[in-house]
Parts: C-alpha cells; structure tokens; sequence
RNA sequence: GGCCCCAUCGUCUAACGGUUAGGACAAUUGGUUUUCAAUCAAUUAACCAGAGUUCGACUCUCUGUGGGGUCACCA
C-alpha cells in the first residue's frame, strides 16, 4: 500500500530523552496510529564523536516505558553505504562535489563534500504553519559529508527519509529552517517530499528552548521517572501542551489521544512547560492505581526502616497525600514519621492554642490514658467511639490536639485515632503517659 | 545582525466575523476539619499596539512592538 502513513522519530543518542522529545515521538507516534500507519524509530548517530551506545539503549528503554513502541527501528549509521551511494551519485551528477578546505579548528577535514547551491526558492507546505517560503542562496554551498563514509545530518536525514518511506515528518520547530536544504538535497536525488509538520517548541519558564545546558536535569524524562511519575500522566500532559482537543476535556488515555489527535489542534507558539500541571495530572492517574499497583510502584521509594507490612497499614495515609511517588521518603521523615520512637519535644507544644496553659491538658491527658487503658478491642474506630463523647464536650481541639501531639510530637500528622491503631495500645498509652508525665 | 516562526488570564488553552471571551493548573477567600493535606464552593485574572476591511473584529490584511528559532565538518 503506498498511501501508508509512515512517520518517524529521530532523536540522536548523545544524551537522555528530554521532555521536547517524548512529545515529539508522542506527536509522530500519535498521528501513525490514528492514520492505521506505521511509526518509525531512527537513531541517528552519524556524530561519531558524541554518539553512545548506552544512550541508544536509553532512548528505546524510555520510550518503551513511555508505551510509544516503534514498528521499525533504523540505526543510522548501519546505513553507511547506502549513504555513499547516493553521496557518490550526486557527485556524478555535479549535485555535489569535493572541496578543498582551510582547516581552523582541530579535528576538521581539509576536504569535504560540499551540496552546489542551485540558489532558488523554496516554498515548504508545513501542516501547522502553513506555506514558508525561503531564499536558500543564504546557504551557499552547504556541506553534506566530511568523507564518502560520513555523511552530515542533511545528508543522512533526506536519504534515510526517502530510503524509509517515510510520508510525514513530524519534528520541532527547530528544524524548520534546516528544511529548505534538505528538500534541496531530496530534489536532487530524485526523492518526493514528504509533508512536512514543524510543532511548537517546548520552552522553561524563561521562554526560551528547553535545554540541558540551560536548565538542567529537570529536562529529561529521566528526572520525573526517577521522581515516582507514571507515563500515563506525563503522557497525558506532554500531550496538552501545544495540542489541544480544542473542548475543555483534559483527561486522555494513550488509546483516547489516538483517537482524538489531529493536526487541526496543534498550537503555532511554543509552550511553557509547567511542572505543577504535571503534578497536577499525576495525582489524577494515581488516584486510579488499584491498591497493588499503587504499592507496586511504592516500592522502590519506601525507607529501609518501612517494612510492606507497615507501608499496608499507613496506606490510605500515602495516598491522601502524595501527588508524586518520589514524596513518599519525604513523607516518612515528616507526617508519618510517628512510625518510628519518639524523640523529644517541647512539653508546650502539648498545648492546643485556645488553652492558656497546660493546666487542664494534663487532666485531659489523664482521662484519655484511663478511658484508653479499659478498652479491650483497640481499633481506629473503637478510640474514636471511647473519646468523641469527651471531645464534643470539652472541645475537639483541647483533647485531640494534645492527644495527637503526645503520640507524633509533630504539628502535622494523620488524626490520632489512627495513629492510635497504628502504634497499638501498648505504645500508644506509653507516649499518652511520658506527655503526661512530663507536663 | 540576516533569514524564518510566533503572539488570548501568571501558565496550558477554547473561540474558526456577532459569546457577559469559556475551561484547567496556580493564586486568593470561604465551607468542612484537632493539625497538615485532601475535598467542596467562590473570587481574582487575558484578546501586544496602531491602522485598515466589514453593519460588526480576539478572529481577515498591513505596519509596528515583543518573544522565540536558526545561521557547524551537531543532530
């Protein structure tokens, strides 16, 4: 079938998957699927020097996990002689010839292969920008290859392009103006055009590219994998910023975008990522997680000192809180942190606000080990049952807040009848009595 | 600087000539609550500017301004 939709995603392995990234293998993924089409994965490793091996493996790793599974994969520089070929071939023709260099920097060649300019116009039919056209005598003369054996970028890209059958080439905005010299190298060795999609470019907060060098770790994928977020939700998110449904639902499975996506709602700007949106989604698709599969990927985020058994029992707790998995070693040192021996505290912190002293909180604290003390069945529900009666009367706050003091000597924690059946009745009248005794 | 692209709340966006310019995140306020969250409700907040075209412009055209991308023997 020749009017099969192939796309492509062509990242080069220098580095992490960034976040500009996944939303362009997204896009490229997203439109393949919708058209029935088929969605290439090219490596592009003509860069000798910075290409990695390990980054390859990463690269196939994260999207994998991102659930964008490629139909074809091409590693560039397998293709080595198919590139001669066709570089040879636009020798021939006086496409392209040999050129003798002045060599400034180090590691450059004296000769190169240069692309003869035929100095026209080119008007480039872009999916979401519309008609560009561009003068390419700006160009010159622009190299294609250092050798027969290594081609540039333009080169490699037009070839494989071609060689791939690839129909629509989704790709960021950068690259729209590397566009004009590759439809120049394509018309020369006789390829068609593919139609071309230039997508917004995804910005920091400074407006600016997002880039490692500028801003940091938090541009790759694996700085919020790393961080307990689920694919599902950046995904999701990835997928809002610079395309839109164009009505006001937010909430998208990879399957629904699929079904959704059009190039009619891509946005021209570029955008400005925001991580409390992506927070935002990711507490969204946790809330869906059954209780096995939020534990499963609790997992490797729980302390040492947090056994399963525990980790079961405080659950509801991590869920209410958490907007990200990667919070829960935070949690443990601070809401939860109940779980451990108490350390000391300030006896005044016993003190709920609207108490002028620590005077009836003593007595408080009294009645409540004695009410305690004769409870047989000892359960979340059972404390309430035995309290609340002298709570209504004497204030929530003056007895729960001295009570749930005594037992998390933090300001904030879960309510003390769970903490109670957390720690048991043993432990539970031992921190009620060393708060009483120490007032 | 040349070339190219872009322009709606702080952020992501809806609107495809006629709307009180809508939604979401964030922020703020209030309800709930023993604290912190969570949750619920409400509020604040935008058409870059100026000319056209038109009965009528956020929507079309032009100019200006602003922002961005790109100008490699990197991709």
């Amino acid at each position: 079938m020749s009017n099969t939709v192939v796309t492509r995603f062509a990242p080069s392995p220098t580095g992490f998957l960034h976040i500009g990234g996944v939303r362009t293998a997204l896009f490229s993924f997203l439109f393949a699927r919708k058209n029935k089409g088929v969605f290439a994965l090219r490596v592009e490793d003509t860069d000798k020097a910075r290409s990695k091996e390990e980054w390859t493996k990463g690269l196939i790793d994260d999207l994998a996990w991102l659930g964008l599974k490629h139909d074809t994969y091409v590693l560039q520089s397998d293709k080595v002689e198919i590139h001669k070929k066709y570089i040879q071939k636009l020798i021939d023709s006086g496409h392209a010839y040999f050129s003798k260099e002045k060599v400034v920097e180090e590691g450059q060649r004296e000769e190169v292969i240069r692309f003869k300019n035929p100095n026209k116009k080119v008007v480039i039919n872009d999916l979401i920008r519309g008609e560009v056209t561009v003068d390419t005598t700006d160009l010159g003369d622009f190299v294609i290859a250092r050798s027969l054996e290594e081609p540039i970028f333009h080169l490699a890209v037009v070839v494989d392009d071609y060689e791939m059958g690839i129909t629509h080439v989704i790709r960021a905005e950068e690259h729209l103006s590397n566009t004009p010299r590759q439809i120049l190298i394509q018309e020369a060795i006789g390829a068609p055009r593919p139609i071309y999609a230039h997508l917004p470019l995804i910005l920091a907060e400074d407006k600016s590219k997002i880039s490692k060098r500028k801003h940091g770790e938090k541009v790759s994928l694996t700085y919020y994998k790393d961080r307990g977020y689920l694919a599902e939700a950046i995904i999701n998110f990835v997928a809002l910023i610079g395309w839109s449904p164009g009505n006001d639902r937010e909430i998208f499975s990879l399957d629904e975008l699929i079904e959704a996506f059009s190039f009619d709602g891509v946005q021209k700007g570029g955008a400005v990522f925001n991580e409390e949106k992506l927070r935002w989604f990711n507490r969204q698709y946790l809330e869906k997680l059954s209780v096995e599969e939020f534990v499963a990927y609790s997992e490797k985020f729980l302390p040492e000192n947090v056994s399963k058994k525990l980790f079961l029992h405080v659950l509801p707790l991590v869920r209410e809180k958490i907007q990200t998995f990667g919070e829960i070693p935070e949690l443990f040192k601070g809401e939860l942190s109940f779980i451990n021996p108490l350390g000391d505290y300030p006896k005044e912190s016993l003190k709920w606000k609207q108490e002028p002293d620590l005077v009836s909180t003593k007595i408080y604290l009294k009645t409540i080990i004695d009410t305690l003390s004769s409870l047989e069945n000892f359960s979340k529900e059972s404390v309430k049952e035995a309290l609340w009666p002298l709570a209504e009367e004497k204030g929530k706050g003056n007895i729960l807040w001295p009570m749930r003091f005594a037992l998390s000597g933090k300001d904030r924690s879960p309510d003390p009848f769970i903490i109670s059946e957390i720690l048991g009745k043993e432990e539970t009248l031992k921190r009620l009595t060393f708060a009483y005794e120490s007032i």
